[in-house]
RNA sequence: UCCCGAAUAGCUCAGUCGGUUAGAGCAUCUGACUGUUAAUCAGAGGGUCGCUGGUUCGAGCCCAGCUUCGGGAGCCA
């Protein structure tokens, strides 16, 4: 199917062999001997080298291969007079499918910084940087999919267009189909929202959540992994308006199972990167160095595959939020008023605190459980005591919260009393709740940010660049 | 949304105390040289100093507002 790809090339003892070539060019070089054209099809980090006598080729054509110009080459494989590659291409014939003109192309072969490329997001993936984070992100994704299939969970697809307004997880995105300029309007004056395409209110999913309890109630184990919105006005490294979250929901599993979970799974999808991505990996390893070159030793970070073998090779440390607390409490930052927000039973952690716990003093991912109430959500379930809940926040040293999760409120009477508690008309979640009426069981699930997982791995700080087209306020251009 | 910082060549940045014609590296173009590796060497072209207004004899530099970008915070995954 199609041309054969660079990534096959590089790898082919065949010497002597007809091969076609259709690839980008990153660089060319001309010398009294030879001409260089190092070529790119995004199938590897790595670049073939075609070669080509002077002269072979016309003025006309040779003018057009400039960086980011697009061929097609015939030739045949053979071994390098050169050092830096085994094998190249000697050049029979070259075919220009796309110029580039050097004066208006923006990419150029020399560094580029990320806030630069941000701003070309249509042809940042043509960058050694990009394209590795693309195909970490694809390897990844298609890990996480694997991860549950093989695990004997159901990949079920949750709605995007929910009528749920309860969940309480952010502000939502409206989708509706009335004219703005001039909305139906009931007779008090609002809009009126029956004549509206699903004839109520509706709204982009903030979470599968509910709908992935309503799937596990019957299939067991259930994961979704979706496209995520959110409204929020958020201008930080780690949050975006549409990201993509995995959410598995599990029947009969309990918090020690969830935790147990999320941990195997982050483990596991973190080491097939390292099997799958090794080129990737390490040059986005030697990229991170670079870019903290010019940090002071203590402020730089782990070799990025020193860091992924050892949160893979080592148990992440779990403590309940009361022993957390405790931990803070004690603490030279506290000791010497260095936190910013204070510290005391019940308040909800900042990232001062949330960053010490896991990058001063443990130093390894922590999970924290059993929160107290009154700063999570309504369907965690409630602990004996009736003070904390059976939460579960997965923090990672540079990203922060990575995974939040909880075993739910299984408990119909409860439940009702949580969901009166924080403000939501039962009735508006009547189908959620009917599933604590018919056959309730405990269960338990989470949701792991996709991108905050491509950031850990990639290394990258800034999640606008884990995502090939980022939407965030006052930006959707691509 | 709040706090802090930045905006000068295609890109990355320097620009002294407010003073005459605004600089460097990379990129581009031309030439030389070379089985080269983001080649090397020489030369050339390339600027509305983010925008608007103010202070001043004189503003890239000082002041105010705006815009955009970055870092941090909040919200969270």
């Amino acid at each position: 199917m199609g041309p054969v790809q660079i990534k096959q090339i590089l790898q082919s003892t065949e010497i002597g062999q007809t091969v076609e070539v259709k690839a980008w060019v990153r660089t060319k070089r001309e010398s009294k001997n030879a001409i260089f054209i190092a070529l790119n099809d995004g199938s590897t980090i790595h670049n073939l080298q075609a070669v080509a006598e002077p002269g072979q080729l016309p003025d006309d054509t040779l003018r057009l291969i400039t960086t980011g110009s697009c061929l097609r080459i015939e030739g045949t494989l053979v071994a390098s007079q050169g050092s830096g590659q085994a094998v190249e291409v000697k050049i029979e014939h070259v075919q220009v499918y796309g110029t580039a003109d050097p004066d208006e192309y923006p990419l150029q072969p020399k560094k580029h910084s990320l806030e630069f490329l941000r701003e070309i997001a249509h042809l940042r993936p043509r960058t050694n940087t990009f394209s590795a984070i693309l195909r970490v992100r694809h390897a990844l994704a298609f890990a996480v999919h694997k991860y549950y299939n093989d695990n004997g969970f159901f990949y079920l697809h949750t709605p995007i267009i929910t009528a749920s307004d309860a969940e309480g997880a952010g502000e939502m995105f409206r989708v509706t189909t009335l004219d703005m300029n001039k909305p139906p309007r009931t007779e008090d004056g609002a809009i009126d929202y029956k004549e509206d395409f699903f004839g109520r209110e509706t709204n982009l999913t903030v979470s599968g959540q509910l709908e992935g309890e309503l799937g596990a109630m019957a299939l067991s184990k259930i994961y979704t992994f979706g496209p995520t919105f959110r409204a929020e006005n958020s201008n930080t490294t780690r949050h975006l308006a549409e990201f993509w979250m995995i959410e598995p929901e599990m029947a009969f599993f309990e918090l020690k199972d969830n935790m147990d979970l999320a941990e195997d799974f982050v483990k596991s999808v973190i080491s097939t990167a390292l099997e799958q991505c090794a080129d990737d990996l390490a040059f986005l390893q030697n990229r991170l160095a670079e870019e903290e070159k010019n940090k002071p030793q203590n402020e730089r970070s782990m070799p990025l595959l020193e860091k992924l073998k050892f949160v893979v090779e080592n148990p992440f440390e779990r403590l309940t939020y009361t022993e957390a607390i405790d931990i803070l409490v004690k603490s030279k930052p506290h000791k010497e008023k260095k936190f910013q927000y204070h510290v005391e039973w019940g308040i909800d952690l900042q990232s001062e605190h949330e960053r010490y716990l896991v990058e001063k003093h443990f130093k390894k991912p922590v999970i924290l459980t059993n929160y107290p109430r009154a700063i999570k959500a309504f369907y965690m379930k409630l602990d004996e005591d009736g003070k904390t809940v059976r939460a579960m926040d997965v923090l990672f040293p540079g990203i922060g919260e990575i995974i939040g999760g909880s075993q739910r409120e299984e408990n119909y009477d409860i439940l009702l009393e949580r969901v009166q508690e924080v403000g939501i008309e039962p009735e508006s979640l009547w189908w959620y709740l009917e599933t604590r009426k018919f056959g309730t069981a405990p269960h338990a699930g989470f949701g792991l940010g996709f991108e905050r997982l491509v950031q850990f791995v990639t290394g990258m700080g800034n999640i606008r660049d884990v995502i090939p087209f980022p939407r965030f306020p006052k930006s959707a251009e691509f």
